[in-house]
DNA sequence: CTCCTTATTTTGAGTCATTCAAAACAAGAC
DNA sequence: GTCTTGTTTTGAATGACTCAAAATAAGGAG
C-alpha cells in the first residue's frame, strides 16, 4: 500500500520544524502551519476556515494560541496592516516586506533590497536600540487600478 | 480686556485649517486638535481623555468621528503599530518614520533620510501603484534597555 | 506498551477598539 | 434670523482577540 497522506514529506519536514523550535507536534499545529503554506497572508479566521475541513473540531481559539505560539518561536511570522486583522505566513527570516492594496487588501511580499534586519536604519535612533525595520508599501494593485470594481477580491 | 482664549493665536490657526480643509469649524473639532498638538502620537481613547476636561459633554464616537474626518482630510495622520490602538498624530505631510519600543510602547518620530514620499521604492512593485512607504522601526527605547522596570510608562 | 507529567486544546465567557444608525443639534450660507 | 446640511449625541452592536478552568493528548519514564 501507498503511505498514508499523514506521512507525506511536506508533513513531516512540518513536525520536524515544530519539534526543533522544541514545541510539541500536534495534529492542528500541524494543520495550521500547512494551511498557512497553502494561503500566504491569512488571518487567523482564514486559517480556522481552511483548518475546519481536515480537522472537525477546531476551535478559532485554538488557531490563535497556536499562531501565537508559532509566531513565538519563529515558524510564522505576523504583521498588521492598517485597518485588517493580523495576517500571518511562514516565510521567515529573510526580512522582506509587504506591498498592501489600499482598495481591496491584496498583499505581495517584495523582497528586501537592503538585507538583512533591521534593513534599514534611522537617520536619528534616539537611544533606541533597532531591531528590525517593518516596512509596508501602501498603493493599488493592477487590478484595483485598471477596474472601478473590485471583482477580483475574494 | 484681554482676548479670551478662545481666540488665541493658535486656536486661530486650528480653525483655519479646519476650514481650508473643507470641513465646518466645530468647538470639539478644535479642541481634539489641540489635545493631538500637546500629546502626539495619542490613541482615540487618549483624545478622549484630554478633551474631556475641556469639553464635558464629549462622546469618544465623536472623537472617533472627528479623528476619522480630520485624518481623511489630512490633518491628521493616523497609524496602526502592532498590537495598539490606532494612534493620531499633527504632523503630517513630511513622511517621517516611527520607531517604537516593543516594551512599553514608547514612540519616537523620525525624520525620513530618503525625502518625498513614497520615500522608498519596492525591487518589485508586480504592478502596484505605489502611494507611500510607512517604515516602522522596532526596538527598545533607552530606558527599556537601561532598566528591568518600565517604571517610565505613564 | 502503559503510566505519568505537563503542554495543548476545548469550552465558555469577557474585553477592548471601533463602527453603525437614528435622533438631536449647530455651522454658516442666505 | 432662518434654513439646510454637516456634526455630535445617544444607544446599541460588531469584530478581533484574550482569559480561565476543565478536558485532553504528547512524549518521556519505566
Amino acid at each position: 500500500m501507498t503511505q498514508s497522506p499523514e506521512s507525506d514529506s511536506r508533513t513531516d519536514t512540518l513536525r520536524q520544524s515544530i519539534r526543533a523550535a522544541g514545541l510539541r507536534v500536534t495534529v492542528p499545529r500541524v494543520a495550521v502551519l500547512e494551511a498557512l503554506q497553502d494561503n500566504p497572508h491569512s488571518s487567523a479566521e482564514k486559517v480556522t476556515d481552511k483548518v475546519r475541513p481536515v480537522l472537525k473540531g477546531t476551535s478559532s481559539q485554538a488557531v490563535y494560541g497556536i499562531l501565537a505560539a508559532l509566531t513565538g518561536a519563529g515558524l510564522v511570522r505576523r504583521f498588521d496592516p492598517a485597518g485588517s486583522p493580523a495576517l500571518f505566513e511562514c516565510r521567515v527570516g529573510d526580512n522582506h516586506h509587504h506591498l498592501v492594496c489600499i482598495r481591496c487588501g491584496a498583499i505581495k511580499d517584495v523582497d528586501c533590497v537592503i538585507g538583512a534586519a533591521p534593513c534599514l536604519t534611522p537617520s536619528d535612533a534616539s537611544g533606541f536600540a533597532v531591531f528590525a525595520a517593518e516596512v509596508t508599501f501602501n498603493g493599488l494593485c493592477r487590478e484595483c487600478q485598471d477596474f472601478s470594481t473590485p471583482e477580483h477580491i475574494d
